[in-house]
RNA sequence: GGCCCCAUCGUCUAGAGGCCUAGGACACCGGGUUUUCAACCCGGCGACAGGGGUUCGAGUCCCCUUGGGGCUACCA
């Protein structure tokens, strides 16, 4: 049976990166119906915060990626955080010392650093230079007793080139002349990242490891040490990695990079009450702007809401917040870097896990596309892509973590609200179109742009005035009737709808942008809708 | 610097030596549809990084150059 895993360490949200692995892991499972197993790396006890797993949890589940061992869940093989699996690492790092094939350390940081400059200026290779004899368990005691780090690590003693296999890659082979004894057990008791993974994977029974390029060079000091370790060397499969439209690595440093620009760009900022809105102090956004330190996420997007500045999303949250569909991002995530060979692109899950295939990931890295994801999500946005209880359920919270008067919709409601927007690209979008009508009239912003084009311009106050008069005579309100009334409204002046339509539009939402104009009306009801007219009107009238 | 990986339109990619006059999607440009924004329909622009081989034949195989990326931690 495939079992595949996700094993973030929790220093963050889940970024695009991080969601990409987890995915393909996912779909290599699912497709070959094996398991999917996720495990919380928290060996570096100085970077974890205590909620930061808890979140990469939420974001997956989110994502719609479900997995079949966790530490939530449990399972056979747990428990599934390594910081709960000492004594376990403890056993295999006795059993290689006793072996002969580990040997303790006593170096101070500072002499390490040495080592390596050393090597760099000879333009060497930085190879740890392994004793004759190893130190007993004595020695450790006299380090220990003057105070000296105590560390354990491997002693490389094949000779043979280091062959690895890789599902994507094809073969590689290393010299391990090339490679240096790496520490297995830290200072503080805990694994390396190579020692936790390898026994975790070998326990757990991970036959695929699907993870990205940064790890091929970690491949062969794993290898050696499941050779050391009498293990099974699981099946590896080395993937792209996506870049930043900027060029680099897709970094969380891009938000506050590009709010920072663009407070530097805007005129007349309120710094007091900028630094207020992201609760943090006056002296803290000024060293922020000088370059010098970086609030955190909820500052930088507090902020950024405040000027209206939108920032590149990189974290999931981000996509969630922003108005993305997880469907989108499941689907984009999993062609960056893979394609199912007939030229499909607009997949759903099942689509997906049916079409994978390891063989068909792609080498080469690729840069993150935001216009391509706009698209994708415009597809998935469609009800013929996506049923339309689930989104639904995906737009209620949106509107809930973004505060938006629209979540006082019922169901229903939110239902139709979806069904006129066919065709919007995010559900910011739809948002922003609705919003409209569960605002209180007198919250009604008016566009200069439209009110000048629109009402201003010709005779639009007039025409505005008679749809208002006309509109009053219906006794019912169907979109159906006032399709009707406003066509025969624009027949019988000899104008166009839209000369009909859009003061009209203007009148009741404030801009030139809404949804239908008849299920406008009719979602705002015939009382608020005569109501916002005649405010218009007054409004515009008393300015001329 | 050393080691490793990668290289087709602006971007994501198809391409397993003749199906390639290099296909699709996004973006862009032009047109159509239209009550706004979208969506939708039609058309257009646009790539095998360079140089050597191998072969009857190379985007596809080999070598070199160039360019990009990764690793080079008591981080994962």
């Amino acid at each position: 049976m495939i079992v595949t895993r996700f094993a973030p360490s929790p220093t963050g949200y889940l970024h695009v990166g991080g969601a990409r692995t987890a995915l393909f892991n996912w779909l290599l499972a699912r497709q070959a119906g094996g398991k999917f197993l996720l495990r919380i790396e928290d060996t570096d006890t100085k970077r974890n915060t205590a909620t930061a797993a808890d979140q990469v949890l939420r974001d997956l589940q989110w994502l719609g990626i479900d997995w079949d061992e966790g530490p939530d869940i449990g399972g056979p093989n747990g428990p599934y955080k390594q910081s709960e699996r000492r004594d376990i690492y403890d056993t295999y790092i006795a059993q290689l010392i006793d072996e002969g094939k580990a040997y303790y350390c006593f170096d101070t940081p500072e002499e390490l650093a040495e080592m390596r400059v050393a090597a760099e200026k000879e333009k060497r290779n930085n190879i740890y230079p392994r004793p004759a004899v190893f130190p007993d368990a004595a020695a450790v005691e006299k380090a220990r007793a003057k105070g000296r780090p105590v560390t354990v690590r491997l002693a490389i003693t094949q000779t043979e080139p280091i062959v690895i296999e890789d599902e994507v890659r094809g073969t590689i082979s290393i010299d391990p002349a090339e490679l240096s004894d790496f520490i297995i057990q830290k200072s503080d008791g805990f694994p390396t990242y190579h020692m936790a993974v390898v026994i975790d994977d070998e326990l757990m029974g991970v036959t695929h490891v699907i993870r990205g390029q940064e790890h091929l060079m970690n491949t062969p000091n794993h290898q050696l040490l499941q050779k050391a370790l009498g293990f099974r060397i699981p099946t590896y499969a080395h993937m792209s990695v996506t870049v930043s439209e900027g060029g680099g690595k897709l970094s969380k440093r891009e938000r506050p990079k590009t709010l920072k620009k663009a407070i530097k760009a805007m005129q007349d900022v309120d710094i007091d009450a900028l630094a207020n809105a992201g609760g943090i102090t006056s002296d803290e956004l000024d060293s922020f702007l000088n370059g010098k330190t970086s609030p955190d996420m909820p500052a930088v997007d507090a902020m950024a809401a405040l000027l209206g500045v939108h920032l590149p999303e990189i974290n999931i949250v981000d996509f969630f917040r922003s108005g993305y569909l997880p469907e989108t991002l499941v689907n984009f995530f999993a062609l960056l870097g893979w394609n199912p060979g007939d030229g499909r692109e607009i997949m759903d899950r099942e689509e997906l896990i049916q079409a994978f295939d390891l063989s068909r990931v792609t080498k080469s890295n690729s840069l993150f596309d935001r216009q391509k994801l706009m698209s994708f999500n415009t597809e998935h946005l469609k009800t013929t892509m996506t049923p339309l209880d689930t989104l639904v359920r995906h737009f209620r919270a949106y509107l809930e973590v973004n505060d938006s008067p629209v979540a006082k919709a019922d169901d229903t409601l939110l239902e139709r609200i979806i069904r006129i927007n066919e065709g919007a690209r995010t559900l910011e979008q739809i948002e922003q179109k609705t919003r409209f009508a569960f605002l209180p009239d007198e919250a009604i912003e008016y566009d200069e742009k439209a009110v000048k084009k629109v009402l201003l311009k010709g005779d639009g106050l007039a025409m505005l005035a008679a749809v208002g008069e006309a509109l009053a005579t219906l006794t019912k309100l169907t979109p159906e009737g006032i399709e009707t009334l406003l066509r025969g409204l624009a027949e019988e002046k000899q104008v166009g709808l839209g000369k009909v339509a859009q003061p009209l539009r203007v009148a009741i939402c404030g801009n030139t942008i809404s949804p239908p104009i008849f299920d406008a009306v009719d979602m705002l009801g015939m009382e608020t809708t005569l109501k916002r007219i005649q405010i218009t009107l007054e409004k515009f009238r008393q300015d001329n």
